[in-house]
DNA sequence: GCAGCATACCTCGTAAGGCGAGGTATAGTA
DNA sequence: TACTATACCTCGCCTTACGAGGTATGCTGC
């Protein structure tokens, strides 16, 4: 998978992944692992960082949790955060048509 | 259509377009923004530095016309632009295709 | 003639953000 | 003891989309 072809999608992704409940961030990843079929697999220097960033916007709530000696930090979708999936997921709708269109005309 | 969605895709999407025919600058603009309902409109700061980009990896040859009193660069495709399409055309295919199991799993 | 618009090209600087590399720490297993 | 998986983090680089600004021609309407 070619670099920076997630940039712009990424918070799409992150936030339909917790939206199926909440999880912490070595589980995000593996969910998209897994839900994608192995295409999705970001590194920890892509997704701590959007992790981060997607809660100083307030889309989601994160809390420490300590699961057998490990700290985890679990991740939540915010009111806010379920508006903005809401958002990206109809945005992300009209680029892939616009996409296809594009690839259908060629 | 928020900013940077494009990145990592406008090759693509400039590979695919002169495909069909060679075109200038302003050409291409058009027949995106057409052929996307409207939805792809770049600005003349994202199209021209991308189409020298692609010219300077080899995958677009240009040449000058002038076409009553008006210059144009006509860009059209090489051969490692045609195949370079072809594996832009695939890896969003296979990109697509992940983020709809995304999608479709939350 | 001239204003205004479409056509047609360009470059510079900024900003965003994905990623590689590097770092810390615990638990289980060989 | 060593290695692997889990689990988190930060720093700096690099690519690249875009806004702003600039140049020049041709056509249309006043």
């Amino acid at each position: 998978m070619k670099k920076e072809r997630l940039k712009g999608h990424l918070d799409l992704l992150l936030l339909a992944v917790v939206s199926t409940g909440a999880a912490h961030g070595y589980q995000v990843a593996r969910r998209l692992a897994q839900a994608s079929g192995g295409t999705l697999e970001l590194p920890e220097g892509t997704l701590y960082p959007a992790l981060h960033r997607l809660e100083s916007k307030g889309l989601l709530a994160s809390s420490w949790a300590t699961v057998g000696g490990r700290r985890r930090r679990v991740y939540d979708l915010t009111q806010a955060g379920r508006e903005a999936l809401a958002q990206e997921r109809q945005e992300w709708g009209s680029f892939a048509q616009a996409v296809e269109s594009i690839l259908d005309s060629a």
